[in-house]
DNA sequence: TTTTGAGTTGTTCGA
DNA sequence: GTCGAACAACTCAAA
């Protein structure tokens, strides 16, 4: 008598649900009984920040909805990654393993040591693309090596087009036999107590695949339109809001790049706007490709001469940045807004953290370190090349004359004052006693470093630093 | 192999 | 107020 075929896990991590799911499809399709398993690893690399967490508790409970949907409970372990996965697999009797897959150095360290070790107890894994558009080892130069630029990396992605179609969605699937044991979400302390700093957030965000969805299909029905002309006004509703759901995977790259395509081709977006916004998804692709041929990327200068650059160690000036009290109004704006709603507009995104690395010359790691613990959509590969492409040692990087004037930007991108109004009202209002005001998005009340002066400051920096290593 | 054109997001200065 | 040049060469990608 042959004994019943094993069962298969599926170990969700970043990629939290199960349309556009290839690893759940694949197991699914062998028609085995599936036990849907997360781990939470505090000691992981890149286990989710603070703001993250509140993300996660939701989507992780509506993922557990919709699994429930399909017929089969979702598993909650928390421990080390490779001890819970083996132990849970023991457990199960499971033969295989299928995951999605992760690209950061010490997450591709982790799943390859997993994988060895299951294959040694003839456990079947398989693992597959699903947070990607292309692996980043399918996208090439003519000469065979990785893009270190973005344009043409962005045109080869428009031209080749994804490497993969979007896994089926599934409609059922087997339970496990016998109970496996979970722990209880909310046991996890993912969402703040006192004080609630995200009391706030859900007016802002909603968490799993059906939201996702909908703010895809919302977007693309009320603001793709005029994307070209609203994506850079903080004041404005007008990106996508996509971020959070992409962080966590309650939406894939490909769902978004075929509804996108669908949107253009029907006629409601205009091809250039529906471009641009997938030009804007392709960043995200460049950051994973930049990440997986960089695996130190997230904490080293990717250009060797930034090794040495006299940053500043000051603490104090990096608290007033952290609090929104750095005296100049749309960069305190944007750190409000990051700390009351977890997101901040992008355009802002690069003003405060070019405040922060060129006029108070602070290391970009120190913001990447906040933007990863305050941020909900933090992401591994988006948020390490980011900082890196402001500071200037990254790729593609801005040169380093490029320094921003935050009242230049803020005259700019915030004329009327709208987005300072709505999360830094003090300096409008200090601003109206003063009888000699610029506009109102102008002059700061007490800034802690004066611009001109910082400016000049990172411009002699950065010129020291291309001496000594010239 | 060599050459050539190009490179997300800006600011300041001086005519 | 507006506009072009300077800022700095350097690396990348493709032909």
């Amino acid at each position: 008598m042959t004994s019943p075929p094993s069962p298969a896990i599926v170990w969700f991590r970043r990629d939290l649900r199960t349309a556009d799911n290839p690893a759940l499809a694949a197991a699914i399709a062998t028609g085995r009984r599936v036990i849907a398993l997360y781990v939470h690893d505090e000691d992981a690399a890149f286990a989710p920040g603070g703001a993250q967490r509140w993300l996660l508790r939701h989507s992780l409970a509506a993922l557990e909805k919709r699994l429930k949907k399909l017929g089969i409970p979702l598993i909650l372990r928390s421990g080390a990654e490779e001890k819970t996965v083996a132990a849970v697999r023991a457990e199960a009797a499971a033969g295989s393993v299928f995951w999605n897959r992760r690209y950061a150095g010490e997450e591709i360290e982790t799943d390859k040591a997993i994988k060895q070790a299951l294959a040694a107890d003839n456990v079947d894994v398989k693992t597959f693309n699903g947070s990607l558009l292309r692996e980043p080892w399918e996208t090439e130069t003519k000469s065979g090596g990785p893009y270190k630029v973005y344009t043409p990396f962005w045109n080869s992605l428009r031209a080749e087009g994804p490497s993969r179609r979007l896994a089926p969605s599934p409609e059922k699937a087997r339970a496990p036999a016998g109970d496996i044991a979970s722990e209880n979400l909310d046991d996890w302390g993912f969402l703040p107590a006192e004080p609630n700093w995200a009391s706030e957030f859900s007016q802002h965000w909603s968490a799993g695949e059906d939201a996702a969805q909908k703010a895809l299909e919302t977007f693309l029905d009320e603001r793709a339109a005029s994307y070209r002309g609203m994506r850079d006004i903080p004041s404005v509703n007008g990106t996508s809001r996509l971020s959070p759901h992409l962080a966590v995977g309650s939406i894939s790259p490909l769902q978004i790049w075929t509804a996108t395509h669908a949107a253009i081709e029907s006629g409601d977006v205009p091809s250039a706007e529906g471009e641009k916004f997938l030009s804007e998804l392709a960043w995200r692709e460049f950051s994973y490709h930049l990440l997986f041929h960089n695996p130190q990327m997230p904490t080293k200068p990717l250009r060797p001469e930034f090794a040495n650059f006299p940053w500043r160690k000051s603490r104090k000036d990096f608290d007033a940045w952290t609090r929104g009290e750095t005296g100049v109004p749309i960069v305190d704006a944007g750190m409000r807004e990051l700390w009351r709603t977890g997101w901040m507009h992008n355009r802002v995104r690069m003003i405060v953290a070019s405040f922060l690395v060129k006029n108070l010359l602070l290391p970009w790691q120190w913001g990447e370190r906040w933007f990863w613990d305050t941020l909900i959509d933090a992401d591994p590969a988006n948020n390490t090349a980011s900082w890196q492409w402001v500071a200037g040692s990254g790729a593609d990087a801005a040169p380093y004359f490029r320094v921003f004037n935050p009242l230049t930007q803020a005259e700019k991108f915030d004329p009327d004052g709208d987005y300072i109004r709505n999360f830094a009202p003090h300096h409008i209002a200090a601003q109206k006693t003063n009888a000699k005001n610029r506009a109102d998005s102008g002059a700061p009340t007490h800034p802690i470093v004066d611009l001109a002066v910082s400016r000049k400051r990172a411009l002699d920096a950065y010129q020291e630093m291309k001496s000594a290593a010239g």
